[in-house]
RNA sequence: GCACAGGUGGCCGAGCGGUUAAUGGCAGCAGACUGUAAAUCUGCCGCUCCUUGGAGCUACGGAGGUUCGAAUCCUCCCCUGUGCACCA
């Protein structure tokens, strides 16, 4: 009796949300392989920590590894924290700067930290491209970059794009896709995963592979997650992006700020509901059975109580209730601690609440606090209207009533 | 190396000596409406300081220069693209 389960029952859950398996015979054929011989498949997927933190359009294929894992095959989380050096040309039409070596350390530790709130810690290979890729001297670089033609690199779309545009491509770019094959020779994965962004990168491995004489790499590619605007890809510096590590309020009033379109996308690909069942909530709605909000609603807890306790995630909802349906600032909101000498407060004066608005992240800068201060948009509570000055304080240590600008309200805790 | 074309605020893109923090579009933010959806309408959309209105500073690749005055003219430099040359 195999380890593993059936074969079939393998793809139906591997299929799921992949837009493309390249090719999908081989892998029934190395998932028949895997159960005759009990040796679990190689999967990788190679993050590069390029940002600081892990959003949900990183799970998308943190989850496809997950499910290669609950099957039993052995997973390796691949940090590029080398061609983060490069940084990956994709959807980029500008060539990236270089990260620092300490950026990107500080960046690999948080994606180690964060990236087992999905996978399984103790079944997982965590690896660093450093290691090889640190040790192919020029030579060695030579011989891996000689499988490889211009003409082939130019191919790939993004290259394509900016040599018609006649902007402006770095030599050095060029060498990201073979990097991140190399990745695989090294690895001598027999899957590997990635965006269909990515397919350019993932074929290089495959190619690679082959003249390493190595068995060419499966590969599964899972859709693109938009962000929150619904159009461009979801990422931090488009500031579009839900973070897997904000706190639970921030993140559920994110997920119910989604487009209804947008929100069948996030089921399908944040979720582990079965895809006919999506399909089936899609038709109620579409039949005027359902409300989009209350399934927006159980799509946003869904994806919270993933990352935390039932408890965080209905007090996450109801807040999100209070302040949103009835339109009213929740006595209980984040509190931030503000000293007294940051927003230039003293005793018996009035507050400047442009400066307390920055440093409680409300604002982004003071210039802009006075502005939106001056359209009426501050909200402080318990009082009636939308003020427009000071507000007058007893002394420094104290609490300052909750005070809301946009979509966010937050109480400062003032030393 | 030579020639030509370019480098403007998050992006695109006007402006080519002075009502210019710099037209317009996109994106973004806030408000109204709503389901914090979509659509629509309105305002904002460099920073800092005093403050219901002002003041100052910074900004058109970089450094100088001409001028009462420059994103706009001149010089040098840097960067990008294209073509040519070089590849003994």
């Amino acid at each position: 009796m195999s380890k593993f389960l059936p074969v079939d029952e393998q793809m139906d859950l591997l299929e799921k949300g992949a837009t493309e398996i390249v090719r999908v015979s081989d892998l029934r054929e190395r998932l028949e392989d895997s159960r005759k011989t009990g040796r679990p498949l190689r999967v990788k997927a190679g993050f590069d920590p390029t940002a600081p933190d892990l959003h949900l359009g990183h799970t998308v294929l943190m989850r496809k590894l997950r499910h290669f894992q609950q099957l039993g095959h052995q997973v390796i989380f691949l940090i590029g924290d080398f061609t983060s050096l490069i940084g990956d040309p994709t959807g980029r039409n500008v060539t990236r700067k270089p990260l620092t070596l300490e950026q990107i350390q500080t960046n690999a530790a948080t994606y180690k930290q964060q990236v087992f709130k999905i996978l399984d810690e103790a079944k997982t290979e965590v690896r660093y491209n450093s290691e090889w890729l640190g040790k192919l001297d020029y030579e060695g670089t030579i011989r891996v970059t000689s499988h490889f033609t211009v003409s082939q690199m130019l191919e790939r779309d993004e290259f394509h794009k900016r040599f018609q545009a006649e902007q402006p491509i770095s030599l050095h770019e060029l060498l990201y896709p073979v990097m991140q094959g190399y990745d695989s020779v090294a690895l001598e994965c027999d899957v590997e995963l990635g965006g269909t962004d990515q397919k350019f990168n993932l074929q290089c491995g495959r190619d690679l592979q082959r003249h390493y004489g190595q068995k060419p790499q499966i590969i599964l590619m899972t859709p693109i997650l938009e962000g929150l605007d619904g159009v461009q890809k979801m990422s931090k510096s488009l500031n579009n992006a839900i973070g897997i590590n904000e706190p639970p309020q921030e993140m559920y009033g994110k997920l119910m700020s989604i487009s209804d379109e947008l929100m069948w996308k996030y089921w399908e690909l944040l979720t582990d509901i079965p895809q006919s069942e999506v399909n089936r909530l899609r038709n109620e709605v579409a039949n005027g059975r359902q409300h989009p909000m209350a399934l927006k609603t159980l799509l946003s807890q869904t994806i919270v109580s993933g990352f935390y306790s039932m408890e965080e995630t209905l007090k996450a909802a109801h807040d999100w209730g209070t302040m949103h349906r009835q339109n009213v600032i929740p006595d209980d909101v984040e509190r931030v601690a503000v000293s007294a000498g940051e927003v230039g407060w003293e005793v018996n004066k009035p507050i400047r609440l442009d400066k307390l608005l920055v440093a409680m992240g409300l604002a982004p800068s003071n210039s802009e606090a006075q502005r939106k201060i001056k359209e009426g948009a501050l909200e402080v509570k318990g009082v009636g209207d939308r003020i427009k000055l000071y507000v007058p304080l007893e002394e420094p240590p104290c609490e300052m009533p909750p005070l809301r600008l946009g979509k966010r309200a937050k109480i400062a805790v003032i030393s």
